[in-house]
DNA sequence: ATGCATGAGGT
DNA sequence: CCTCATGCATA
């Protein structure tokens, strides 16, 4: 009705220059004092059929970076830095990947013609006690602490601690194949070497920026990423913007908000950390590296306007949720009828609610059943279960 | 900071 | 169709 719910978002040419990369919600960005002045337009792409619609705006990037000598905007760092924000204009909307070369290499990448022995290692069972281990030198004070032993170290010899968790036959990743490190990004219920793997280094383990973090550690982290962030006077746009000039890979201000905030799920967290990490060497080593930057930012594809689901809906949604997270697709659609919803919707719902409660920051608050989640036990594998 | 969406890759 | 990584658009 009224809300926007409308899909008609096929071939609309967009009229005016294509959605950069993205703004940024300077509404609490704390350092949004020394950004310089964007503007944001809107555009108009949801033109709705039956009468236009009065959203029509486009947001374009407009930064002035004046800083040449006397004006820059960074607080006291001889960072010399500069984002420049290219203005494109409708380019094509297919897919262009012409941003660099390398897009994903660290992704979940097997062997393509071995038997593919992709652990899904779950990883849903983080913050399970507590130890807010303090941050040297400062105190944000936050409330989380989300401590899991992760690689087997020798901490879980074969499951977990808490013991409560195990699954028959989930899945675990039997025989590693890296040569000293496996991707393990799951949780604590899976992966584990089962037989004696090599060990790391005999006497320790180090882990500044090799080797798979523990949870504790990229909490830790993202910690105190965000501090220096916000020291620095970067903003979480920025800081995705820099990875992508810095090493090829643009991430939004999304990206970065989530993985300071825990909410990505471990294997991401740890494939971001190592990125951020160099960035923040980076940023204030003051090397004044003249870091330039060059990474066109594609996107030209329509997207549909965000469906906006009514409270009500939400809490009938949540309730099927709990009782069925997996719907077949039959049921999809019998409660998108009665949610007088698209299909379409309500499938994305349940697939974004599911990896809701697949992060590190948990959802609803409450721990995700342990480990065996409702009805997804995997119909393979039958290596050994780890646990118990 | 988050909700809904897109897409690549797997089954 | 699902999962996963990501992000535009929003609240």
């Amino acid at each position: 009705m009224a809300t926007a719910t409308s899909n008609h978002y096929s071939v609309l040419t967009t009229p005016s220059s294509a959605p950069p990369p993205h703004s940024e919600s300077g509404s609490m960005q704390q350092a949004a004092a020394y950004r310089d002045a964007h503007t944001l337009l809107q555009n108009d792409y949801t033109t709705l059929p039956g009468g236009g619609h009065p959203l029509s705006h486009a947001h374009q990037w407009i930064t002035a970076l004046s800083h040449g000598d006397s004006g820059a905007p960074w607080p006291s760092s001889p960072l010399g830095e500069q984002d420049v924000k290219p203005v494109l204009h409708d380019s094509d909307r297919e897919e262009l990947q012409n941003s660099s070369s390398l897009q994903q290499q660290q992704q979940q990448q097997r062997h393509p013609h071995l038997a593919h022995q992709q652990a899904h290692h779950d990883a849903r069972a983080w913050r399970t006690s507590t130890a807010t281990t303090h941050i040297p030198g400062m105190a944000t004070s936050e409330g989380q602490s989300l401590v899991y032993s992760q690689s087997g170290f020798g901490l879980m010899p074969g499951g977990e601690q808490g013991g409560m968790h195990h699954h028959p036959l989930r899945d675990e990743d039997h025989h590693s194949h890296s040569p000293h490190l496996s991707e393990h990004g799951g949780g604590p219920g899976a992966h584990q070497q089962s037989h004696s793997h090599h060990h790391q280094h005999g006497g320790h383990q180090d882990h500044s920026d090799e080797d798979t973090p523990t949870s504790d550690e990229l909490e830790q982290f993202a910690k105190q990423f965000k501090q220096r962030r916000i020291k620095l006077g970067f903003t979480q746009a920025d800081v995705g913007l820099a990875l992508g000039t810095l090493y090829g890979n643009v991430f939004s201000q999304t990206t970065i908000c989530r993985f300071e905030a825990l909410q990505l799920s471990f294997k991401n967290m740890c494939k971001l950390k190592p990125l951020l990490n160099k960035w923040l060497e980076e940023a204030d080593s003051t090397s004044g590296s003249p870091t330039s930057l060059d990474k066109i930012a594609a996107q030209g594809r329509k997207r549909k306007k965000r469906t906006s689901i009514e409270v009500g809906v939400k809490g009938a949604l949540e309730s099927h949720f709990l009782k069925c997270p997996k719907p077949g697709g039959a049921e999809i659609n019998s409660l998108a009828e009665s949610l007088q919803l698209e299909k379409e919707v309500v499938r994305v719902w349940f697939c974004n609610r599911r990896q809701k409660e697949k992060r590190m920051t948990p959802a609803g608050g409450q721990i995700p059943g342990g480990e065996d989640m409702y009805g997804d036990t995997p119909p393979h594998h039958g290596g050994q279960t780890p646990v118990q």
